[in-house]
DNA sequence: GCCGTTTTCGGCCCGACTGTTTTCAGTCG
């Protein structure tokens, strides 16, 4: 069993552990384990049989190996097993809503046998709620709420899960003799933050009509499918565990152009290129570009000579959303779209000191692994107590080691001192204009008050910006992909004035955040403001996450000179704004009592 | 259940906010 899969076990045991009210540290432990797992290099399964092996890893030991080892043997533990014969799967689920604790799923299930999403809602709607301890008109009315956001977002999926399926799925079928070429389509390979379903095409010499059945067994017979939903001539749809669909199609090489593009989509930007192909008398199916007249065939195998048939350069497809994007290509004007292997640096990362997993030293020289010039070590400041932020006096001894390592590190990478301080409910940071002053990256976030109203949380975040150590704003809306929804926030207003001030616009880019959408970024570019990508790393492994949100600046058809980080290490340093003191800074209206 | 250890058990990131209470439990980051 891959470790995500193991992972995910030992949350759920965590989890249900939490709902029958067990030791919390026996809880703590299970879900450090998870993380443990999660974020290991080594691939559990080829260590199962060496519990020693498996207790080098912090975080797992006796018991937690065993488990383990249990879990690679029979698939699930012992204690999760037993768990579900008093509880149910679905209460996992009622977890995920806001304001649903383990607390409040016990009591659901222990009063009213309510355990999983639909009984709640069925619940709610006839009242039974009423009446119950701690259940007021509040807490109903947003469990109401949470459940029509759950409802709308589940069945879709992040896009590094859909990848990581992707990439497994490629391995697999990489390994069947005469399948040669494997492309994700769909939202996908269109950089989408979320999916709703896998496309993957496949072609070679095993996909040509007469023979691709054996091809099709094989992948019917993917060993990870979990119940396999379709098998037709040259398709295979499965589900896998996590509940994602997979849609697998082989297709002959002389078709294989086609239904990329077919399968690409989108569906809007599809409509158009027909219209297009229609008006120059051909037609455009997933099977090829052929002649109106008499079906005669004129391009099919590549992407690029479809559009090549059709007057138009190949269109990158984060752009294929029918957004200009086929006239651009008409007339020879698409962008040159920044790429991953632009990006210079990383500018916002976590050590031990706060939430981070590792030290200074080893995120620079993860850094350095990854072919940076640079890095800033921005921990949290002391206002979010649970992950130990720093005050002003050891907010200066970090910077101390950080300017260490640094010079430690001989120009092999630049590491720059930064903290990402917190902004606090009136809009004001959480650390001193002095202790501020020393830092050469101030990154300033919103982590809690997530439900102001939109004008005071506008004005909260003005105020930050205005803040004249301020350089970059962090995670700007707060958005948690599949998780939380964006704050309530006039972020129009918030970039004008970060625009005007020099203040970089922070795009974090880890796969579950992806803060920015593509309709932020490209108002974030119409207003002028300087946008800088980071990972929000804390863990070496997640400086890596970088490409998922390349992909939404690149749908947002963002060039090289639009991000701040692709600059070298002084030209960054440079370019981010200077501590002036800002005129008529906001005066507060709606400051909270 | 893990860790560190003065090797055998005690400690394990904390504080604010919410909605319900009428002094606090539960959730969240």
């Amino acid at each position: 069993m891959d470790n995500r899969s193991i992972a995910q076990l030992l949350a759920d045991t965590a989890d249900l552990l939490e709902i029958s009210a067990g030791d919390p540290f026996r809880i703590r432990s299970y879900r450090r384990a998870a993380e443990a797992v999660e974020s290991s290099t080594v691939q559990l399964s080829t260590i199962a049989n060496d519990p020693k092996k498996l207790q080098e890893i912090p975080g797992i030991g006796k018991g937690m190996a065993a488990n383990i080892q249990e879990i690679e043997r029979a698939g699930t533990l012992p204690l999760r097993e037993e768990l579900l014969l008093k509880y149910r799967p679905t209460m996992l689920e009622l977890l995920r809503l806001p304001g649903m604790g383990p607390k409040t799923v016990a009591l659901l299930w222990d009063a009213l046998q309510v355990g999983s999403v639909e009984d709640l809602e069925k619940a709610i709607a006839e009242g039974r709620l009423e009446g119950l301890p701690r259940f007021g008109e509040k807490l109903i009315e947003k469990l109401r709420k949470g459940i029509a956001d759950y409802k709308e977002r589940s069945g879709r999926f992040l896009i590094d899960d859909a990848e990581e399926a992707a990439e497994k799925l490629i391995a697999y079928l990489k390994k069947f003799p005469g399948i040669e070429t494997i492309l994700p389509a769909g939202s996908l390979r269109r950089g989408r933050d979320t999916v709703g379903d896998l496309d993957i095409l496949a072609t070679g010499p095993a996909c040509a009509e007469d023979c691709v059945g054996a091809a099709v067994e094989y992948v019917a017979n993917y060993p990870a499918a979990n119940t396999l939903l379709a098998k037709g001539q040259n398709k295979v749809s499965f589900r896998l565990r996590s509940g994602l669909q997979v849609d697998v199609r082989l297709l002959p090489v002389g078709s294989y152009g086609a239904a990329l593009q077919y399968f690409t989509g989108s569906k809007m930007h599809n409509v158009t290129v027909r219209q297009r192909a229609l008006k120059r008398g051909y037609t455009l199916s997933e099977y090829a570009l052929a002649k109106v007249e008499d079906g005669s065939f004129v391009a099919g195998a590549t992407e690029e000579e479809i559009y090549a048939a059709l007057g138009l350069d190949w269109i990158p497809p984060e752009l294929r959303e029918n957004n200009g994007e086929i006239e651009a290509a008409e007339e020879h004007r698409l962008p040159v779209l920044i790429e991953e292997a632009d990006i210079r640096g990383d500018v916002h990362m976590h050590t031990v000191e706060t939430d981070g997993k590792n030290t200074i030293r080893e995120m620079a020289e993860a850094g350095i692994k990854r072919g940076y010039e640079y890095i800033a070590i921005t921990d949290h400041s002391k206002n979010l107590a649970m992950t130990m932020g720093l005050d002003d006096k050891r907010a200066v001894e970090h910077i101390r080691r950080i300017r260490a390592v640094d010079e430690e590190l001989e120009g092999k990478i630049r590491v720059f001192a930064g903290i990402e301080v917190d902004i606090l409910a009136d809009g004001d940071l959480d650390l001193s204009d002095e202790v501020l002053a020393q830092m050469d990256v101030t990154i300033a976030s919103v982590h809690s008050l997530f439900n102001m109203p939109e004008q005071q949380m506008t004005e909260r975040m003005l105020r930050a910006v205005e803040n004249p150590h301020v350089k970059i704003l962090g995670h700007p809306t707060g958005r948690l992909l599949l998780r939380r929804e964006p704050y309530a926030l006039d972020l129009g207003a918030v970039l004008r004035r970060a625009a005007e001030l020099g203040v970089a616009v922070e795009h974090n880019a880890y796969p579950d955040r992806l803060d920015l959408c593509d309709r932020d970024l490209r108002l974030a570019k119409e207003l002028g403001c300087r946008i800088a990508i980071n990972t929000d790393a804390h863990h070496t492994s997640h400086l890596g996450k970088m490409r998922y949100g390349i992909e939404q600046l690149r749908r947002a058809w963002l060039r090289k000179e639009d991000v701040l980080n692709t600059l070298g290490a002084e030209a960054f340093l440079k370019a981010l704004r200077k501590p002036t003191q800002v005129k008529d800074r906001l005066e507060w209206s709606t400051r909270p009592a």
